[in-house]
DNA sequence: GGTGTGTTGAAATTAATTATCAATATCTTA
DNA sequence: TAAGATATTGATAATTAATTTCAACACACC
């Protein structure tokens, strides 16, 4: 199963980086692992909060953190919304098309842009590691 | 020049909204269109301030959502960085390449990317309007 | 030019994230 | 497995960023 090997991934990050492990930090991991694509800060922590309730909010926002660095998570940040967290190697990769009336999300991938992608960067003599693409406009019902 | 179309888009965007043309925003749309590739608040209100000392914190921000949504202006925002504001008329659309080492851009079009964006939302009977790509990685020199 | 109302600057407020700190928990080593 | 060094936690304070408030002002339409 994946999840355990995002578990692993962060586990060892911890490690090497001197740092603990500990019921809180699992917590975390475990419900950010669960959670569906993209969630909040507020949204996490609420679903933590119903597992422990004596979790507090600054421990979720230095594990998040963490989880950044570990490259199991990614900010997504559209126009004034909340900022949202996504998992980075328990699902898919994909790209997004937004719809700038209902701001509905549509998750998409097409292999040859990804190769183009990477072809463009070899040209700029660029090592790619990973990449965000996000589509504005306007989606079926709205336009 | 393309200063002056982006300016009349602007006025025509005030106009229409029912609202005001006035000295600041003039000054701050003339120091935004001027200003580089991508420019924080912070660096927006010094240069403001050179030109009008008088001018306030709020009344850039104020003007700066105008321009956003106005479309003339785009909020880009990478890691833990300032969010940077990038003009949106005046220079040519591109993608960029984020170094994650030294955190430098490089700005990249490929016309071939581009087309198969718009046949992938296409596919998907959402009509794009502008799109954001973002390539993180290690540049030439931190690779 | 007068007038209605949008805009401004300054300060207060809100929202989001990070820092502080004493108490506690974890991990290593002996 | 007990001890000790130190990372982590929760609560709160502090910081940062962005927005709101409000009285004075200024723009645009007449």
């Amino acid at each position: 199963m994946k999840k355990e090997e995002a578990k692993r991934i962060f586990r060892q990050y911890i490690k090497k980086q001197g740092l603990r492990n500990t019921r809180q930090r699992e917590e975390i991991l475990d419900v950010f692992l669960s959670s569906g694509g993209h969630i909040t800060v507020d949204e996490l922590f609420d679903k933590v909060k119903k597992r422990d309730s004596s979790i507090g909010y600054a421990t979720i926002h230095r594990n998040l953190n963490l989880l950044l660095e570990a490259g199991l998570a990614e900010e997504i940040k559209i126009g004034k919304e909340k900022t949202r967290y996504e998992q980075m190697h328990m699902r898919e990769h994909h790209d997004h098309l937004i719809c700038l009336e209902c701001g509905r999300f549509i998750e998409v991938v097409d292999e040859n842009i990804e190769k183009l992608q990477n072809r463009l960067a070899e040209e700029k003599e660029f090592t790619p590691v990973r990449h965000k693409l996000e589509i504005y406009g306007y989606c079926k019902k709205c336009r």
